[in-house]
DNA sequence: ACCTGAACACCGTTCAAGT
DNA sequence: ACCTGAACACCGTTCAAGT
């Protein structure tokens, strides 16, 4: 039924344009794209396929089985976080407010990418466990949040503990506000609605906490 | 197949035991068995039938759908949650310790049931909204926290902040510290490894973050 | 080496039919 | 009113067969 005139070459999806190894990356994208838009219930393996124009059986050339799809997309998600998170630690001297502008992205990222924030953070059934790569991406993205703790300590004044108890506090502060907004778990609250005055009073009550003095 | 001499009234599933009226709270039953032994993940229209020895179509007699069955999970999760923090206040005659075991007893829950736990705080596709009884029990929760910070409010001393504020920053440490034990993000953190010592350095320095006071 | 079609077991959901 | 059997559309996964 093409039109004549129609040339096959640059429709959108040529049935052999994955022959040459650029599926496999294809797929990751597909599948984050996926997440991203429509949550991970909605990741299937059969969607993947049919957006890329491809069998269903084809998946499982490049990729293990559902799960190990959604490890990739778990583990892309971390990368980015980390990513983040260095951007805003890199463009502050200061060790207190690079450490400040690292949690609030933290809560950012979040709010920016609510369904790939909470498949990063489900364990899913031994996910972890079955695929390193993740597990790597995740330690990673803690050994961040460590780091900014030390960089604090060493410039600033924070109270007595050891950065793994002070880190254990930020982490679950941060996150926990991030997550409690993700799952739209704040509805009742009176307090101001709006992302960055809720992210901060958060974070600086954190620093309250560590007894941080400001620089 | 029957050997002689069984009497069937004593079998463990009569195939009419349910027909009075008892079926509902049953599924109800086994549902949250369910979630709590396999996780949500394995929670099937089809498995709840097949624990009750009925036919998984009657499930439709007493539940809309897999999400209702789920989302009455949720709302059991929340009441007994509920009711372990009630019992922690009730029992402490000082509000800050009574503030301070309500948080202890938040984390101990989400230890205790992690597959229960983490299905409360998914939102799960706009389950919430749906099941206006699943949202009254979340709303419960959160206004039992409120009334913790108000009651050091007026017995303690806090530092300057609306009620909201303060619970905004005290439930997203706590939920935090739960969230990240249950989804087993904690491995690689050398602070010690056992649950009351974490729930403690947490815990602590929110009070410090309130700028609490010893009472 | 990479992809496909067909098949299998498993879901959720619906509905006519039975008591 | 309550339950069942059968049916449908949708999954994940496997595998022989094709290029």
């Amino acid at each position: 039924m093409l039109k004549i005139g129609a040339v096959p070459r640059t429709r959108k999806k040529p049935k052999d344009a994955y022959h040459h190894g650029d599926l496999r990356s294809g797929i990751g994208e597909v599948a984050s794209a996926i997440v991203n838009q429509q949550g991970s219930a909605e990741l299937t393996v059969r969607a993947v396929a049919q957006r890329l124009g491809v069998s269903h059986a084809a998946i499982y050339h490049h990729f293990e089985d559902r799960a190990d799809l959604l490890a990739a997309v778990a583990e892309r998600g971390f990368d980015q976080l980390a990513a983040v998170m260095e951007r805003a630690t890199a463009e502050n001297e200061n060790a207190l407010l690079g450490f400040r502008e690292q949690g609030l992205s933290y809560i950012r990222f979040a709010v920016q990418h609510p369904n790939l924030f909470g498949l990063m953070f489900r364990s899913e059934a031994g996910l972890r466990s079955e695929h390193p790569n993740l597990a790597g991406a995740a330690d990673r993205l803690l050994e961040r949040i460590r780091r900014a703790v030390v960089a604090c300590q060493t410039e600033g004044i924070l109270m007595p503990g050891t950065p793994d108890e002070h880190t254990l506090f930020c982490w679950s502060g941060v996150h926990g506000l991030a997550s409690l907004i993700v799952e739209q778990q704040l509805g009742q609250l009176t307090v101001p609605s709006d992302l960055e005055s809720r992210a901060q009073i958060v974070v600086d009550r954190i620093f309250t906490g560590l007894g941080a003095r400001a620089g």
